[in-house]
DNA sequence: CTGAAAGCGCTTACAG
DNA sequence: CTGAAAGCGCTTACAG
């Protein structure tokens, strides 16, 4: 059998009070005892028993990340995995341990990772939207579940979330443009009616007038969610359009802005540049590389999982946010030097 | 405090004993008393708790799942998480939990992970290729933790791992496309040394061998890894070479195929066909449609999690499998009929 | 500064 | 079929 703490005790002749003290910092010990322990544990190679110790503590250190977790999600929503990530350090970080839950369950979708709240393997659910079903939503409050929600929910305004801020983001976009020195910039909107488009023209508009310019409607394009769809309306609206920097609302539309702007022998230039939100999934094989206004969604899981920490350090703070994580990826698609 | 199986005992009139019996379903026990015990269950709304079952059975049911967690990987191995997800799959159908960890670690990397198999918080680790350090795969075998790596390590043999047949996926494409009809084939290769290119092409001969087609040099095209190279290239290269069916080695060589095709107005017909390997990242925006041999990641990651669990119950056996995974997706580029 | 003892909430031989 | 008792490996008041 493995070593055990009274192994160790054994062999430094202390007891396992001591030990355990010197285990767990306890400054009560005495220097010379602590360095005598110490020895042995080197000595014997002993690792204390972390079930014991939870046990004992009545603590888990363990929170779960509960997300759809179905074929093929990888690639249709690699977002979901960089918010693990950072998730995953952020706890890691706190000495947490995170435990992956898909939507698992004999009752009900996503009734496993209840089920480690309930028996207590777990100290906390934190939960991607693609996962944040209305029944679990209301398990959450029922049962007075501590849980972070990535994502705002509709249901019920009694839960704790965060999300991204796309208004912000706009913001970000329109104070970067303004101040390397663009004057007219085209925006080249999703679907009228798209939440997350409307926002970041919404906060777009916000922000070029923070800086005194009121911009104008005739200055939108909207598409269709459509990639050839939006090709063949590009091709028509930007050939009449002046602008001298194109924001696309993400990088499926300037994908195909890009196509459009070479047919119209527009390509990208001195004159003509192009800002894109979103990286993923086309920025990387747009040619040239384009300027990116990214979501940072590693640091939105790292939040999510400090939140979830201090829901569990003060179980009655409701925690509800928009968090603005907006990073610029300099491309070759827009001047770089503020002028 | 919460509800424990003293409450239990106390309010069924029977001992704590007879309540973990029927919690295990110890068929010792009375129909009765069972149910009586379930109602009273029922009733408190008792859920055992998990920390003390476990310390007390001096099990974890467990599994780490070490990989490379770093910022972006999310989007640039999406196959990783696939797999992620097909080992969380088969654990939580086997009642395992599933606690994911990246590189982290004071003294080296993926300590944490070694950590919890030393403090016995879990019972094995299955480790993504991408985190099969050499210094950890010496630690799996002086420390003997049960373990399962994905991906052939060159470290060590005495090492426990599957990986993929990419030869076994190649005999597949060459299988369905004789099976198809088709007579005249060029593979499309990458690099020259490229070990998965390689391995594909190889099998790819085989199948045709297997066929009683000897497959010709002359029929390979190889390209060198870069997409603007590679459409060049293959601008020259197809305009002369007579072919029923292209088969890629990648969706990247897909992608610039297509392109090149269309440049040379030999555009995708019931005359040219395509077949690539692998969907991500391109095989979505190629138009028509491509059909994909794909590896099926979800499954390797299932069966990861399935010898993992061998592995436990078995601690002696030597796992080391190269695992045949492909799976067609029938797109628009080929034949579907049989002919 | 150190240790004896009780306790965390279960399981598991063993006896009856 | 059921229960008393010991035990899993720690922690933690409490006493000294």
């Amino acid at each position: 059998m493995a070593i055990t703490i009274s192994d160790v005790a054994r062999k430094a002749e202390v007891s396992k009070s001591t030990v355990s003290k010197v285990l767990n910092n306890n400054p009560s010990i005495s220097a010379a005892t602590k360095e005598k322990i110490n020895a042995v544990i080197k000595e014997l190679n002993y690792t204390p028993n972390l079930k014991a110790v939870r046990f004992a503590k009545g603590v888990s250190k363990n929170i779960i990340f509960l997300s759809n977790m179905n074929a093929n999600i990888a690639y249709s929503d690699p977002h979901m995995f960089d918010i693990m990530c950072g998730v995953y350090h952020e706890l890691s970080s706190l000495n947490y341990s995170m435990n992956v839950e898909g939507l698992t369950g004999m009752a009900f979708p996503g009734e496993r990772a209840i089920n480690s709240i309930r028996s207590r393997s777990a100290d906390g659910l934190i939960i991607h939207g693609s996962a944040a079903t209305q029944e679990i939503c209301n398990l959450l409050i029922k049962e007075n579940i501590p849980h972070i929600i990535i994502g705002h929910p509709v249901f019920r305004d009694d839960l704790c979330w965060i999300d991204t801020d796309h208004r912000g983001a706009g913001i970000h976009a329109a104070s970067h443009i303004c101040t390397c020195g663009y004057k007219n910039p085209v925006f080249i909107a999703g679907r009228q009616g798209d939440t997350i488009s409307d926002m970041r023209l919404d906060g777009f508009r916000q922000g070029m007038l923070n800086r005194g310019i009121h911009f104008k409607n005739t200055n939108i394009i909207y598409t269709d969610n459509g990639m050839d769809s939006t090709y063949e309306m590009l091709k028509k609206s930007l050939q009449n359009c002046k602008f001298d920097i194109a924001v696309c609302e993400n990088s499926t539309i300037a994908f195909e802005t890009v196509r459009a702007l070479k047919k119209l022998k527009m390509s990208i230039s001195d004159d003509i540049s192009l800002l894109t939100f979103d990286s993923h999934p086309f920025s990387e094989i747009i040619e040239p590389r384009p300027t990116v206004i990214e979501l940072n969604m590693l640091e939105l899981g790292a939040q999510a999982g400090r939140m979830m920490i201090q829901k569990l350090t003060n179980p009655s703070v409701l925690i509800q946010s928009y968090t603005s994580i907006p990073m610029l990826l300099q491309g070759e698609t827009t001047r770089s030097t503020i002028i």
